[in-house]
DNA sequence: ATTGAAATTGAGAATCAATCTCATCAATAA
DNA sequence: TTATTGATGAGATTGATTCTCAATTTCAAT
């Protein structure tokens, strides 16, 4: 089994869950995506590749991933919320580009450390952010 | 006429729109409110105070509202779209805590002139930007 | 003042993502 | 084996938001 595997096996254990094959069914597909991706994307392309599995049990699953850190929250877009594995992926922040909808992924160090000294005037304890840019990409600003 | 209303006639206006009594409602109402409200919260106040107006009016409004920059939309929470008045407001971010909702605005000037600096790296026109941290303020830390 | 084209409204229906219900299954422990 | 607890599927439900459409209002041009 995968480090990753193993990592959301743990956790679903070590909090009373099982491991179920649906759900080692959702892993394999987050797992096999590469880029963004909405909850109904996913459970389309199991539906493509693995048969039947209940919408349910995706929407379900979701939360477990979020909670192991394998996958993230990423932006709120077309009226749905867009997912982004984060096992293997740095975090990083994103320009969203309304003419084509393309996603620009950035990160800057400087930008993390600020957030982190806002926080601590405040005496917030923080556990993530979104920064999100919208605006228009270099081939939409000539449009 | 206050110049905010002339702001927004003269979008209308502009657009082949009109400034009718029932958007101005919808303009008394965002203007008496102070701090963050979601369409609900505002079709709900103009219907204590002012009488009856379509849910539908209020949401149809609020883009407009948005165009002139009378209003911003600020996060989403709850499953709901929150907007606040940005006529008179100083753009800000915000700290948002899972335990009790309170949010807490914050300005950091440094971290906008490095979105600005990123968006010049990408050759991004950028036309707004969200940062939100989600956290636990110092009251809920205790708990 | 009247007309007509175009915008607006209200009320409820329709959408659509996300969540919940509930009866049935499956896994684990006693 | 049985009891307990969690999980699943399928469809119903929720709740925010958007749309429909007939009736009304606005405004510029008569």
């Amino acid at each position: 089994m995968e480090k990753e595997e193993l990592v959301f096996k743990n956790y679903l254990v070590s909090h009373g869950l099982k491991y179920t094959p649906e759900r080692k069914i959702v892993f394999d597909a987050i797992i096999s995506f590469s880029g963004h991706f909405d909850a109904d994307t996913l459970y389309e392309s199991i539906r493509r590749n693995k048969g039947k599995l209940s919408r349910a049990t995706v929407y379900r699953a979701l939360p477990h991933f979020i909670a192991t850190g394998i996958v993230k929250e990423s932006l709120r877009f077309e009226g749905r919320t867009h997912y982004e594995k984060s096992l293997g992926t740095e975090h990083h922040d994103h320009l969203v580009c309304l003419g084509c909808g393309k996603i620009i992924e950035f990160k800057d160090e400087k930008i993390e450390e600020l957030q982190n000294k806002v926080c601590k005037k405040y005496s917030f304890k923080a556990l993530d952010h979104k920064l999100g840019i919208r605006g228009y990409c270099k081939t939409c600003q000539k449009k």
